[in-house]
DNA sequence: TTCACACTGTTACAAAAATCACAGCGAATA
DNA sequence: TATTCGCTGTGATTTTTGTAACAGTGTGAA
């Protein structure tokens, strides 16, 4: 199978988000355009993500919702659970913890860390926090290879190459830094600050030009 | 000028965060080279995008540091600060009111809505949470083009619609739901679990073969 | 003063991604 | 049975995005 792009997982992750919001029982089935209105994509878009995936739908019922979401499933998740653990148990650890656990059948929070032992070894929103010298012991013993990092900026390279020499090989950073790491591991960032100036940008060239082309 | 594309917008904002995290004093002059160790991307890439807002360095010196955050800020910023508000003084929104405030000169969070009595009327972090019934009155009074959707899934809609007829221009969505507008408004969907498949799926991709070419 | 050097700016090229457009299909209709 | 219809799957095409290559440039060494 060809090599498909990452954009190209993104739109199949939120197909499958989108898929999930609906009722099969309403409308079993769904057709290529509808989901285009949905998603923001185009249907052709949609059409051809699905072929890059093997899925086949009917020329006349559309797509299965069950079945299509059946194959984004086995397409999009690991056959076993795979276990992520937070480190940094702040405000915004906490609310990724809590918005994240339990969401999803194949992914589960197992562990979180934090430095701070008032925070440590105790249950914190229905995970137990370790302390950090714990670090690497817990990520081998619970299997552990995705990491949420939201510890403070001059923190998060120190602890990147620790995760990463223990074994982690995807981390969803939220500390507004860059991470220099080998390229087995893969690193998704995520600065919010940078995502309010990209949307400042385009609400003034909209507020100049009065409309926009793109949706993301 | 040919348009930018939102990407390239991408990058030149990550520029500048690394480069004003550089001492100037330090180290006056940056080489595209260097630049591009520190993103992630390129030095043509990097070359390409400075061309495209008609930055010029010198062939022998590389880049102006001072200058070139100068010329990303004419870029990227309004000449008048941004007004930004907050929608929903949850757990995440407190986390993001907290971390963006006074981050960037031209940005400014200048209020805070929430539905519920126990948050509004007060200032919280720093900034005045409103109830929600003052939405149009404070967008028009403060001058707020720009809103960060903190609120649930379920209300996301309703409240897209309305502060887009406020005359909100953008709006950053921290919602796990997509928002169905008029294509004069910018919206930047960031659902933070769909970041996590993401990651995990990559991650067990490097797993499987053992590195990844891309980046991000 | 000449030359070598290490960079930039830019054009030419390549790769990737998105879109178009249409053949083929099964159901519904008459 | 023949015909129409609206959809999917997919090769062809276009558009977008990134990369390579190199001429041009100022500096400092000789
Ligand atoms: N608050 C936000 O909305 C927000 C948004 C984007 C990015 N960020 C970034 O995310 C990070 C956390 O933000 P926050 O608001 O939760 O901050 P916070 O100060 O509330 O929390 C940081 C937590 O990390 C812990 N910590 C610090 N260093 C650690 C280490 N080396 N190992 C383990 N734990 C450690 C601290 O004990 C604390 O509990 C910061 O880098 C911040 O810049 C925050
Ligand atoms: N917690 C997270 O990390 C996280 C991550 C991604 C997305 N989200 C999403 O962000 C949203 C908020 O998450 P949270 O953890 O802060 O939840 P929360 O329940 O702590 O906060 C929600 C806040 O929004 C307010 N609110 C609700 N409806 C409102 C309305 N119509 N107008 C104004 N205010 C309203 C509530 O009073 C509350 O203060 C949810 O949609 C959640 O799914 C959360």
């Amino acid at each position: 199978m060809k090599q498909i792009p990452e954009k190209a997982i993104e739109r199949l992750i939120l197909y499958r988000r989108i898929l999930m919001s609906l009722n099969p029982s309403d409308r079993p089935n769904i057709f290529s355009h509808e989901l285009a209105t949905l998603s923001g994509f185009s249907s052709a878009q949609i059409r051809r993500d699905l072929m890059a995936i093997g899925y086949s739908g009917s020329p006349v019922k559309g797509y299965s919702l069950n079945n299509l979401v059946e194959s984004l499933n086995e397409f999009i998740d690991s056959e076993e659970k795979q276990h992520v653990a937070i480190i940094g148990l702040g405000q915004l650890g906490r609310a990724i913890l809590n918005y994240c656990k339990n969401r999803r059948k194949k992914i589960e929070i197992v562990a979180s860390f934090d430095k701070d032992p008032q925070k440590t070894d105790q249950v914190i929103l229905g995970t137990h926090c370790y302390g950090i010298d714990k670090l690497e012991k817990i990520i081998k013993e619970k299997n552990i290879r995705v990491v949420i990092l939201a510890i403070p900026a001059e923190e998060a390279q120190e602890m990147a190459e620790r995760i990463m020499k223990a074994g982690i090989r995807g981390i969803l950073n939220y500390a507004p830094t860059n991470l220099y790491l080998d390229n087995d591991v893969f690193v998704e960032n995520r600065d919010m600050i940078l995502a309010v100036e990209k949307v400042a940008y385009f609400s003034r060239k909209i507020d100049k030009e009065g409309f926009v082309e793109s949706l993301s």
